[in-house]
DNA sequence: ATCGTTTGTGTAATCGTTTGCACAACGATA
DNA sequence: TATCGTTGTGCAAACGATTACACAAACGAT
């Protein structure tokens, strides 16, 4: 019982124990098998008396079944803020799913961590990285269809995708900017090689044309609070832009620290600042940001529900598109 | 190569393929084991063409060792923030380890879902949440030696544990708020339930006590923004005290608005606010929070260690105790 | 030419389950 | 009573690696 013998008993010994075979063993902890009632009782009972479990690992063996879940997120970043994450692990274990976080922070060990992962046969994968090529996802987990979160048009038709479409939201955003007189717009990227930063712009970009106006300037960050403070001050020392869009909410709080601190600009009477995500963050009292959001129940569930085929034997693959909705916040 | 066969290729069949035995295929992969350095090379080159890498189920099951850790944490909360765990996975990357998360909602599954990672096999087992009793921890990991982020000494002192101190720097920082003249303290709880909560409360307590105050309100939240928020509200409208010191620093942004915007208070003229843990947030300008603050780095560098010594059979008990440190914001 | 050591490889057992197949016991039916 | 389905159990072969052991070849020293 408590912890005197190190080793953990395996199913032949409880085998000799229960006076039955180890196939019986296995028997009791299949819900649906041939077994006496009785047998798998008592089976049961002595089993907890002695702390057996069947070893996952070696049932992973058997079964080609892992009953592993690899999520590749972006190190710091978006759009796998911690709230979805947090609920998207809370629905895996609701079905017994484990997750094996990938924390890809730089580019070089990226595939090597995936590859890593893929030796462990995970069941499935969660791609929420856009700096991971869809390529090389397939290419590396091979026989796991993997599950991309994606925001722009696949190239590749074969993989299960989630798309976000902000377009609508992104026009009434720039709509009520415009409307509010503001004129001269700065796009604050969230990183440079992603090619979800570049559809996001895009959105904002097409609902400018329509006014006649485009971006007057730009700048990069890296998804933080830090680089969006920085990359704001530069931007409004070069340049006279009265309105600032944002790769995600936190920059876009960083930012709106920087015109308030730095150049004594508030908004939205002298600056308009958008974020994007909607993150809880953005509601609170001292932030109330306007901001392109999303909604990470419905993005979570529509994950859940792609698993969901996958294990199913549905492979799909499957493509589930959801939209944006505007936050107003006295930012914008 | 590419996806055309769907299941993924053994050791035996890559031997066939090689014209050796699958022996010798597992000591091509084996760093340090007797094999011809040309047949290595062979080996590797047909691998890579196939796409062959050894399946780490089959070899956890030979091996006895499964190079996956669980991380227990608490939900939303602390002090399993974004960044210590953010932290520890990259850290643990690094040393070929993966992560399974454990995301503990609530108490009713939290044995189950512990009891699931465990037969896994895991080989090291990092315990954030304040939620787990180390009795538990140990019964159910049982072969395997956790680690538990403690805050309190441990009745049970076979287990590694990371110890965090905050009286001193609690004290200074109490100093600092009566020497302003604040007299009427309240202590706003992250979780009734939690033993590291009381702890820190006790840090504060104490310091207090020196000064022949005690806390005159006490109100329990959930370690959220909006519970610092609705517990300050009701707070301030029963009890006039000036200063209060919360579970986290969420709850402390959360008490801050509302104290601004509910009451019409503000930091640090009209009352304090004191948050713990110190994380990114605290330090933003919007922010600017008087905290007690923990070493992130130093302590996932101290949860490494841990494992470190873990892996290299040393199993301890080893204990690390750790010292916060004030940071000194606008709020207090 | 002989012996001893080193080096490289194959054979087969092992890790702890699951599951197809065989078979015994049993009650029910004709 | 002979036959037939049903039920419960054991046997043994997977699953895909690792590794102790055995052995052949190669090499240097006598």
């Amino acid at each position: 019982m408590s912890g005197t013998n190190r080793r953990r008993i395996t199913s032949k010994e409880l085998a000799k124990l229960a006076g039955v075979s180890s196939a019986t063993i296995s028997r009791a902890f299949s819900p649906d098998s041939r077994i006496g009632s009785a047998t798998r009782d008592r089976i049961l009972a002595v089993a907890r008396e002695y702390g057996y479990q069947p070893n996952a690992i070696a049932r992973s063996l058997n079964n080609q079944r892992s009953r592993l879940v690899a999520l590749v997120v972006n190190a710091i970043g978006n759009p796998c803020e911690a709230e979805e994450q947090q609920l998207l692990v809370h629905r895996l274990q609701a079905r017994q799913l484990l997750p094996i976080l990938l924390c890809c922070a730089d580019h070089s060990d990226r595939l090597q961590l995936m590859r890593l992962a893929s030796t462990y046969q995970v069941d499935h994968v969660v791609i929420f990285s856009d700096m991971v090529s869809m390529q090389d996802a397939v290419d590396i987990f091979h026989t796991t269809k993997p599950i991309i979160v994606s925001f722009e048009p696949l190239e590749n038709e074969d993989v299960s995708n989630i798309r976000i479409d902000g377009a609508a939201s992104a026009g009434e955003i720039i709509d009520k900017i415009v409307g509010d007189g503001k004129q001269r717009f700065a796009y604050l990227s969230g990183t440079k090689s992603s090619w979800i930063d570049k559809l996001r712009r895009k959105w904002f970009a097409d609902a400018l044309a329509r006014h006649g106006l485009a971006f007057e300037a730009e700048a990069f960050g890296d998804y933080s609070y830090d680089s969006g403070f920085k990359e704001a001050v530069l931007l409004l020392h070069r340049s006279k832009v009265d309105a600032i869009i944002c790769g995600n909410d936190v920059m876009a709080i960083g930012a709106r620290d920087a015109a308030r601190r730095v150049l004594g600009k508030n908004t939205p009477e002298d600056i308009a600042i958008v974020g994007q995500d909607g993150i809880a963050m953005a509601a609170w009292d001292c932030n109330d940001l306007t901001t392109l959001s999303l909604d990470h129940v419905a993005f979570m569930d529509a994950v859940v529900e792609l698993i969901e085929r996958h294990e199913a034997g549905n492979e799909g693959p499957h493509s589930i598109t959801l939209t944006c909705t505007p936050r107003w916040g006295s930012t914008a």
